[in-house]
DNA sequence: TCCCTATAATATGTCGGAGTAAATAGAGAT
DNA sequence: ATCTCTATTTACTCCGACATATTATAGGGA
């Protein structure tokens, strides 16, 4: 639908082929030239240290303008992932430099086949905060941020979460729980890792069931948190997560 | 005298004011431009919502060229700092937007005066992972990693934490515990904090002296690795990064 | 052998114009 | 009076050529 519009309203476009090709409706063409070099570079295509083609041998490659491809080296530097020097081109940036928790890098690294270490980096990261996440919450939520879960649970009944609705319930409840953290950054990074990890789950169920009834579990965060028990809300946060890192551990793995 | 040859070297440029004013040594153009603004929306001086004066017009103001410009914006849009689209003009994104995370970012907010109650969440964000970190550490570290960490140890000893050599070994003692967990997510993650919270930690004490000696701490630490206590590990974590935090948090709010 | 200078390759900065998309105002219909 | 649709305006988007700055590399001099 929307693509078709895209492209009914510029076939007149006498762009290159990668210009017509990989623009999306809403995306710009610097980015999707981001996002192709973005993804090469995760998925392992170029070794730390490769010096990407230069400025106008890539830029005349893929027909765009040298503009086009400058902004986007520009995204890809902001995010810390290439560095480029005079003479010596446009090099790829060991992995430890690259921002790993941007939310754009990190859907760049899900696209294709994801790095299996890098997900089990990622469910371990979450397990070590979302229980903390649930203690603080549990000692700082107002009677908003709990009407806030409450209705999440609620909505997480009536359609599963083999439902794309029950899915946006089930982020709502831990978006809600961080929010009543009152911590920022706290509240990103969970973000940013959730919006990755949620997508490969959802992606990977597709091919088995769903493991088992997590509503209980979630019922039992709610309850200590609104209960004010932090060690009980941890606990039982923990063992949520422990949860969907075994399933997907699983799943992963075979 | 890095900034004097960059100077020498470039009298003649006819640039603007701007660009002969902030363009430092190593610093490119829109970078200087990119951290201008970047400061600046971090210290709130803009609302969000806020939509920045134009391409043209600033451009012009500042007189750099559009280009210069347009690449800055893409380094603010890349970090969710700013959305820009036609007509509408370049607007801030609401906090929750921003990748906080991300190194420069956390740099930006850091120049000047940080807002206390961002340096709270990170310092609690850093309790959290830490702890964590150093159980992790205790379970998969070998004799590379201990090595490193007795080097890192036996220098903060030499030098103290009040010159820089032995701030860096103090650095480099948690780089190692975060190397020694074998989680590349992890080791993102506290490199951007623990770089932007160190910065202000020196900043800050340069007031008041050390508050007293750490070293049996860090070492206490060490040991529980070393022995692969996880526990240990973790718990004497938890005491050290407390311990930083009362410091800060105490010379801050008086 | 080492250092230093010259060169060439490559990125960076600049400019102005043409194209495109969206917010807003105004005309027409209900 | 309100709503819908169209036209205009405004700002971003893209382009390509030109000029400049930087630095890796090679070659000459001490």
């Amino acid at each position: 639908m929307e693509k078709q519009s895209a492209l009914e309203s510029g076939p007149d476009i006498e762009n290159g082929q990668f210009a017509r090709a990989a623009r999306g409706p809403g995306r710009r063409l610097h980015g999707a030239i981001a996002h192709k070099l973005g993804t090469a570079i995760l998925s392992g295509q170029y070794a730390p240290g490769d010096t990407l083609s230069g400025e106008v041998a890539f830029a005349e490659e893929l027909e765009v303008s040298r503009s086009a491809y400058r902004e986007a080296i520009q995204v890809l530097t902001a995010k810390g992932l290439v560095e480029s020097r005079p003479k010596a081109g446009t090099r790829v940036l060991p992995r430890h430099r690259w921002n790993l928790l941007d939310p754009e890098v990190l859907a760049w690294a899900f696209t294709g086949e994801p790095d299996t270490q890098f997900v089990r980096d990622l469910f371990e990261l979450r397990a070590i905060v979302e229980p903390a996440a649930a203690r603080l919450a549990a000692e700082r939520r107002d009677k908003n941020d709990l009407k806030r879960m409450k209705d999440a649970l609620t909505a997480m009944r009536r359609h599963t979460l083999a439902t794309e609705a029950g899915r946006a319930a089930d982020r709502d409840f831990h978006s809600a729980i961080l929010s009543a953290t009152r911590n920022d950054a706290l509240l990103v990074l969970t973000a940013s890792i959730g919006a990755a990890v949620n997508w490969t789950t959802q992606y990977k169920q597709r091919a088995r069931a769903l493991p088992r009834n997590p509503i209980p579990d979630h019922v039992r965060v709610f309850d200590a948190i609104a209960a004010g028990d932090a060690a009980g809300a941890a606990e039982a946060m923990r063992a949520l997560v422990d949860l969907a890192l075994e399933d997907t551990a699983s799943s992963m793995t075979r």
